[in-house]
DNA sequence: AGCAATTTGTATCAGATTGTCGCATTTCGT
DNA sequence: ACGAAATGCGACAATCTGATACAAATTGCT
C-alpha cells in the first residue's frame, strides 16, 4: 500500500469532482470521490479511512454541513468545506460545525492544495486528529482552565480571573480553533456571529485587552501570537477534561 | 532564437488583445496574439509552443472553457484565464479547475503581470522527492530549534529569538529543503504562495534580515549561502524531533 | 428614571514589518 | 584586469499592528 496521503472529494458536480481528483492526483495524493452524502456514508461505512476529506457545502439531498456535523461526531477526519461565493454565513458556520478549514469557490485549485496541505500538517502535529475541543466543558491550556458552563476562566491554583463578555468569547473562539490562523473578519464572525459588522480593528482592541489577563507578558506574547498581514494564531496545546 | 518567454493572448477584443500585447512585450516577453479558438487551434497546430496562455473566458464561437479543457487534454501549457465579473459562478468554478489563475476583468495590467509570472514561475516546479522533514513539529538544526507548532525559533539555551512572520516563513521553506539550490521564484512561492507577486529581490532582503538573527556572523553566512546566480541554499543538517 | 461603573467600538499615533530603491561590493566571462 | 551582471544591505515609504484615550452603549443599583 502507498504512503500517499488519501483524500476523499465529495461533489455533487461531476466536473469538479473530476478535476480535483486529478489535480490532487497530480500531485501525489490518493483521491477518492463521491457524488453525494450517501455514497460518502457508503465510503466511509466500507472503512476506506481518508485521511482528509474536502466537502461541498451545497449539494443536493444531505448537505455538506450536517454531513460534516456527522463525521465530527462519528469519524475522526479533519475536514475542508467549499462555500458558494458570497456565502459568508455559511463558511463561518461551516468553522463552527467543525470543519478544519473553508475555501470560497471560486478557488485556485493550487490554493485548495495549499489549505490541504496545512491542515494535514496540522491534523499530524495534534495527538489527536481532531483540531480542538467540541463546544462545551471545561478545556485545559497553557497554565489556565476555561470552563465553558460557568464561563469562567480560573488558573491552576483555581484563582478565577474575570473576563468580559467579548473577552470570554474571544477565548472560546481561539480555544476552539488553536494552532491556525484566524483574520479578522473569522474573529468576528466567531464572536459576534451574524450581527453588525464592526469597524474590523475592534478585534485589535480585545485581543489586546485579552492578552493582557492571559499573556504571562503582554508585550511578548506567547499564547495569542500576531500574524502579520494574516490575523492571529492561538499557538497552544489545548486538552478537553 | 530569444529566451524570453512567449506568451500567446487569446481574447476577441482588438483593444484588450492590442493592450497586452503590448504590456507585456515593455515586459520582456515574446507576446503572440490570436482573436478565437480556431485562430488558437492554429498556432497551436503550428506548434509555436508558448510558455503560457491567456485565455479570454467569453468568446464568441468557441468559449475560453472549452478551449482550457481542450488545452489541457493536448498540450502541456499554462493558463491564465480572464473572467467577466458577475459571471454564472458555476461556469467560473469550472475554470477555475482547469485553469492555473484567473483573473477578473477589469482588471489592471500590473496585475496580470503578476499573476503570470507567478504561474510562470510555479510551471518550473520543485524537484521531486523530497529531503528535508515534513511540515509540523519539532525541528533542530546548526545550534537551533524550530517549533513549526508554536512558530518560535530558540536557542540551544531555549532562549527565544523573535522572528516576524515573513522571516519565520522563510525559514521554514529553508528547513523543509535543506541543502538544495532555491531560487527566488522557488522562495517566493514558498513563502507567498499566491499572493501579490512582490519585486524578485525582496526575498534578498528576508534573506538578509533573517541572517542577521540566525547566521554566528551575518558577513560570512554559513547556513544560508549564496548560489550566484542560483538562489540561496541552506546548507545544514536539519533534524526531526 | 437617574447615575455610576463597566464594557466595547472608534480614533489616533507610535512602533514594527516589509517591499522597493539605490549604490557599493562581489562574481563571472572574456 | 576589466566590464557586465548579480548580490548585499542601508535607507525609505507604505502598510500593518499595539496601545492608549475617549465616546457610545450597556448594565447594575437605588
Amino acid at each position: 500500500m502507498s504512503d500517499q496521503p488519501h483524500i476523499l472529494v465529495v461533489d455533487d458536480h461531476r466536473d469538479i469532482r473530476d478535476l480535483l481528483g486529478r489535480y490532487l492526483r497530480q500531485h501525489e495524493y490518493r483521491v477518492s470521490l463521491a457524488s453525494d452524502g450517501r455514497e460518502l456514508r457508503k465510503l466511509m461505512a466500507d472503512d476506506i479511512a481518508p485521511d482528509l476529506i474536502v466537502l461541498d457545502l451545497m449539494m443536493p439531498g444531505e448537505d455538506g454541513l450536517s454531513l460534516c456535523r456527522w463525521l465530527r461526531e462519528n469519524h475522526d477526519v479533519p475536514v475542508v468545506m467549499l462555500t458558494a461565493l458570497g456565502e459568508e454565513t455559511d463558511r463561518i458556520i461551516g468553522l463552527e460545525m467543525g470543519a478544519d478549514d473553508y475555501l470560497a469557490k471560486p478557488f485556485n485549485p493550487r490554493e485548495l492544495l495549499a489549505r490541504v496541505k496545512a491542515v494535514m500538517r496540522r491534523a499530524q502535529s495534534l495527538p489527536v486528529g481532531r483540531k480542538g475541543p467540541l463546544p462545551g466543558g471545561q478545556v485545559h491550556f497553557d497554565r489556565w482552565i476555561l470552563d465553558r458552563t460557568r464561563h469562567e476562566l480560573r488558573d491552576a491554583n483555581d484563582v478565577m480571573v474575570p473576563l468580559s463578555a467579548g473577552e470570554y468569547g474571544l477565548l472560546c473562539a481561539f480555544v476552539e480553533h488553536p494552532n491556525m490562523v484566524l483574520n479578522r473578519d473569522q474573529l468576528l464572525d466567531l464572536t459576534r456571529g451574524r450581527e453588525a459588522i464592526p469597524f474590523d480593528r475592534s478585534i485589535d482592541n480585545q485581543v489586546s485587552r485579552l492578552r493582557k489577563k492571559i499573556e504571562h507578558d503582554a508585550k511578548n506574547p506567547t499564547l495569542i501570537k500576531t500574524v502579520w498581514g494574516g490575523g492571529y494564531m492561538f499557538t497552544c496545546e489545548v486538552a478537553e477534561k
